[in-house]
DNA sequence: TATTTTACTACTAGGATAATAGGAATTGCA
DNA sequence: TGCAATTCCTATTATCCTAGTAGTAAAATA
């Protein structure tokens, strides 16, 4: 499962893909309103998506958030590994933030591997095959 | 990411899996000391795992656990979902526990759903798609 | 009846989640 | 220059979840 913290940077990351212009600034403020998202925590969700390059920011007046890449360029699978962290099941299978299974007896025979590691596989296929553009018009039907 | 009591029932279901037999019945003792795993909490898991019909109890001497079908027959993600619970990655997305986003503000329209439900169906497909017999021969070249 | 083994109940330390609060820093505008 | 808007930063909090541990009860067998 996602937290809500991961849904609500998804989210808020489709907002701006839908909002996405030139040099069109989009307030916390606005995409908290639209999306039901406290305003305080998505703040701290916008800065850490900033901290990882997946939005821009302004500070001061006429300031604001806005993608820093095109929508079509950025996966959905790359906002929640900023917020929610690797998309495998397990440290041996993650491919961003690869580790070794503390408490796996011999990972060199890991019985359970092969499978988590064609699990993650199929979910990255999926999260990195969207990008937020496809997001915005997916409703109903969503893209491959 | 899986948790630990998620990865220790598994492992204890491909340990019974390789241990299967007609009536064969294998001690938590041995299971837990064969995959490293504190014997209280691996006891709490099979008890789960048990009232979930994954596996059939027998008290007393003599007594243990075994599987309650033929490894063929029990997916990877029967047993994740009975410890870890859906393998969605939202509530509206779980077809064995459907429930309401209650942070989406209007799910008839939610942008995320689509690819959300593609990314379950994909992580479903291989974790049911692999049983507990393929698991137990799958070091180093899983199955399909 | 003694021994083995599962079953049940209760408890705990530590960490993660989902925020909230208050103010500092920056920018634009009058 | 000063004010307002807006992001940015540093705590703090309540609640739940994780990963266990401890002790005992119940059942089966020899
Ligand atoms: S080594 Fe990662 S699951 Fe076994
Ligand atoms: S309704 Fe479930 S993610 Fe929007």
């Amino acid at each position: 499962m996602l937290t809500s913290k991961g849904k609500y940077a998804l989210r808020a990351a489709v907002y701006l893909a839908r909002h996405h212009g030139a040099e069109n600034w989009t307030l916390a403020t606005e995409i908290a309103e639209a999306e039901a998202i406290p305003k305080k925590f998505l703040e701290a969700i916008l800065v850490e998506l900033r901290d990882n390059h997946i939005v821009t920011s302004r500070r001061g007046r006429n300031g604001g958030y806005r993608l820093s890449q095109a929508p079509e360029r950025i996966g959905a699978g790359d906002v929640i590994r900023v917020i929610d962290g690797p998309l495998a099941l397990t440290p041996c299978t993650s491919r961003t933030q690869p580790g070794p299974c503390h408490d796996c007896v011999d990972p060199a025979i890991c019985t359970l591997r092969p499978v988590l590691q064609k699990a993650r596989d199929a979910i990255a296929a999926v999260l990195d095959g969207n990008s937020l553009a496809d997001l915005v018009d997916s409703v109903g039907h969503s893209a491959g």
